[in-house]
DNA sequence: CTACCAATCTGGTAGGGCCAATTGTAGGAA
DNA sequence: TTCCTACAATTGGCCCTACCAGATTGGTAG
């Protein structure tokens, strides 16, 4: 998620994009088409907040609370008394800044999705493998129920992205780490409109669930390596369905048909 | 990271340490003091903004810059035209809701000192696979000239901290996955006091910059057996030190008496 | 050249006011 | 009585002004 992605920039995909983007959102989104407007690099100052302001045309106000949101996901630093300055945000910005600017419409690209399956592959591995340590009875219970309830959404022909999302979350809660969770969360958080398109193919919904009892019972007879070699296989199928699906062209866009305009990549060089 | 934790309260702890706070960061340990304070479950509502305001003796429009902070990190979810909502901190919030308490002062609990090393070890067993596979020859470069300002350092008889996380960092560069960078980014904010007062011991520090050098030399051979062996005997240490440290002194706290809410559909009413 | 001071710029914050959306309720119509 | 409509209150979203404190800067006196 470097700034210089080539896609439209931030507040045009918002304006495009039929998704619902909060106003305080949309804010954010401008501020950094600013930065990549003007070429900011990293440590780089904005213009005064008052100015700023009156650029963006907005008060001084609604600019501080977008300025206080990445301030807190270490997309800038305010610095009291001198002014408000663009970190590095491929190294030092949040996790949490990924899935903030892909709400915002930002087109996934390859790269980002291969790197956000590989920590989530990370993740999911541990999970899975603490949780065959630490599953509780309930742990398990839960885990059937969920899927249960994802056979008969599919029976519905329903699309099973929440119940996928409340399988690994559950799964997640057996490894007994709210650490774990948190950052679990935050993937589906950043990839949920990513998992609908996947599971919009009811045969894709179908395998996952297979595989999710499957992980359910390498889970309860605590088998570690069975768990890890399926769960590695169950993100196996995203991985490649992503692959086939982003890499051979750049105009095939799964949701709504991408605005290929003269996008110049601002360049932007490490520090 | 319980909002129910028995810790002293979090403006209290700002109070008490040493540790310089931005302004702005008290309000939002004042916000987390008030809904512990009154037993805010998730999904319960705070009061009107121009009341809470009121109370906490704050205008408005700090108060709104602090929950613009909160909400970015899921920590409250803003209804607008409706009011401010805890959500569930243990399941919903961001990690970087645990890097923000723990800034305030929240003293370091035993089963959070574990959840985040077992996170931290998954993250790094990743990296450094990835790393074997993808080093060029500036990371092996980076990585030995880090470890020669390191064993300055220690010749110095300074505190090895800064190079410690300039090292692990640099690890995580060699992987190329910017989602994996700044996700052990995070973990090193989050444990930058822990691990200066790990590192007070010259000892310790002496032992890492060895096994720093070891690492390095499993990732130019590309041996990712022994990398992660390694890798995993590093994070060994500061999780035994953890474990002895914390342990003895403290009281376990059950760890999740409630039910999650993963799975029912959340429905909250106003009022 | 230095030391000092004042003007200026910065972010931090308080407070008032207006708007739109939502909600609760009272009153009127069937 | 029941239903529905219209009004009023509440709430967050946002703008604006004003003031404060720290930092910077430039000029001036010594």
């Amino acid at each position: 998620m470097s700034i210089a992605v080539s896609a439209p920039v931030v507040s045009a995909a918002i304006a495009a994009a039929g998704n619902p983007v909060p106003p305080g959102r949309a804010l954010i989104g401008r501020i950094i088409d600013y930065a990549r407007a003007h070429a900011l690099e990293a440590g780089a100052r904005f213009p005064a907040e008052r100015s700023l302001a009156q650029t963006l045309g907005v008060g001084r106000n609604a600019l501080r609370e977008a300025l206080a949101t990445l301030e807190s996901l270490r997309v800038v630093e305010l610095r009291p008394n001198s002014g408000v300055y663009l970190r590095a945000l491929d190294t030092e910005s949040s996790f949490e800044a990924t899935v903030l600017l892909a709400e915002m419409g930002s087109a996934p690209n390859a790269a980002e999705v291969r790197e956000t399956i590989e920590v989530r592959a990370a993740l999911e591995r541990q999970a899975i493998t603490l949780a065959c340590a630490r599953r509780t009875a309930n742990d398990l219970t839960r885990l059937m129920h969920i899927s249960a309830d994802t056979a008969a959404v599919l029976a519905a022909k329903g699309n099973i992205t929440t119940c996928d999302q409340a399988f690994h979350l559950a799964l997640a809660h057996a490894s007994h780490n709210s650490v774990l969770v948190r950052m679990l969360n935050a993937f589906y958080c950043l990839t949920l409109e990513r998992r609908r398109v996947f599971f919009a193919d009811p045969r894709r919904g179908l395998a996952s669930c297979v595989q999710h009892d499957q992980l359910i019972a390498a889970i309860e007879q605590r088998n570690v390596p069975r768990a890890i070699k399926l769960i590695d296989a169950h993100l196996g199928n995203a991985q490649v369905y992503w692959k086939e699906t982003l890499a051979p062209s750049h105009r095939t866009k799964p949701k709504r048909p991408t605005r290929t305009g003269a996008t110049r990549a601002v360049e932007r060089k490490r520090r």
